[in-house]
DNA sequence: AGGGTGTGTAAAGATTCTGTAAAGGCCAAC
DNA sequence: GTTGGCCTTTACAGAATCTTTACACACCCT
């Protein structure tokens, strides 16, 4: 379930939150002071960050700055100052959302639900893991299955020799379906570069892949180029 | 800059917001109905949507059901009725936040700010895909579908193949209609230059995407040429 | 009606982008 | 040192797209 770093001081409040939050069936971790939240964020990955302002040795705000120097997991401020420019300030230094201390429980969870909902959004299918992208080691498109551990790919079990550039262009191209990858896409996480003007290393790679690939049974091609903008695949029903 | 989309009843009141937030740079659309909203919704892009409760036609909360169905842009409601209730409702069938009504400006764009900072973050990061299944990019008119992350376009389900420059064009008559698009306007846009006095590259595109779309079924043709002026998508129904 | 201007479109030309073969280079394994 | 696999570069060809040219027509004004 979604893990929640709880920050503040107030330790009976925390228990009282914790244990609602449980309710709700969230994994709830709680700290009492800045530094402590980031020391434990360095070692773990929580979906939400629930931080109140008011907070000994580190603040909550300079916390939060000291947070988002290095990741951008959600955060919800909380504080018994609610003044508007408090929650300003709260919002524009990273904050993603900012709720006066004395708040009903379920508005709470309301408002973490809808910032869970938004991260996993984004993350379309990549599963319901904190902001991390946790990546999923088997990868399926039609008659095709690419085992990510083991780097190879089969289709129809039939087992396909790829290289390992051709693999990882493959999977951008899976991951990205339906939409399309534009080459300096495909470059930049594939052959982690960026694409010169003379450069055509990546056109030998997609060619070798179309090659290999093959089209489908019925004749279909597998992958199509949008010229001038990227690639894109293709199902076997598609005109082409 | 970021599109947003105003949605309040409250003409006088949308008239205050939109000069407010153009001031802070973002390129601001009101309407004043649910239904209008879902409607443009269905032409245009928006980075973020502003969504009133309280509307004739359609409310905030079924507007916003409705919405979800087929979009995951980002919605903050904001309502007079600011009871918990309300709020844990709104978040809870989709709203990213939730305003009461009398708000700070000041604060409405902070939280405006906030989520297009998570929106970007998430899209610029560990993000797998550029805008991937999770935003189906679609744009509609009429019989007219046309898939931003696939760059194809369907009419009544038949593809077209229409080139990178006609599709563009496609999506600026869409975008602006019912008004009409300048010549220079989409020069600008399209073609990224300026126009010229013996260019007739534009009026090549014109032509051909005009060609590839045929008229309606009905016999109306799809565009219409404001000579002097520009062009302007027709519905079926116009005497053209 | 007649000239001027703006627009539609066919055809030809120019340009840019892409596919692929072949050759060269790099590196690790043997 | 040699071999083999893989990535990159070179070179060329072909294709898709964009632009220009040319001419016809429609519209507006006098």
């Amino acid at each position: 379930m979604h893990p929640i770093l709880l920050v503040d001081d107030d330790v009976e409040l925390c228990q009282l939150l914790s244990e609602f939050l449980e309710l709700e069936g969230f994994d709830v971790s709680a700290v009492h002071d800045g530094l402590a939240a980031l020391e434990l964020l360095n070692r773990r990955r929580f979906s939400i960050v629930i931080l109140d302002v008011m907070m000994p040795r580190l603040n909550g705000f300079d916390t939060l700055r000291r947070l988002r120097e290095q990741y951008n997991t959600p955060v919800l401020m909380m504080s018994a100052r609610g003044e508007e420019v408090d929650r300003i300030v709260g919002l524009e230094i990273g904050a993603d959302d900012y709720l006066p201390k004395p708040c009903s429980p379920r508005e709470l969870i309301a408002r973490i639900r809808a910032m869970i909902r938004r991260i996993d959004m984004e993350h379309a299918g990549a599963g319901s893991s904190p902001t991390s992208n946790a990546n999923p080691q088997r990868l399926q498109f039609q008659d095709l299955t690419l085992d990510l551990s083991a780097l190879n790919v089969r289709c129809n079990e039939q087992p396909l020799d790829l290289t390992q550039t051709e693999l990882r262009i493959l999977q951008c191209l899976i991951e990205a379906f339906p939409a399309f990858v534009t080459r300096e896409e495909l470059m930049r996480k594939v052959l982690n570069r960026s694409l010169g003007p003379f450069d055509r290393s990546l056109d030998m790679h997609l060619s070798n892949l179309r090659r290999k690939l093959g089209p489908y049974a019925n004749g279909t091609p597998r992958l199509k180029t949008l010229r001038g903008s990227g690639y894109l695949l293709l199902t076997p029903g598609e005109t082409s």
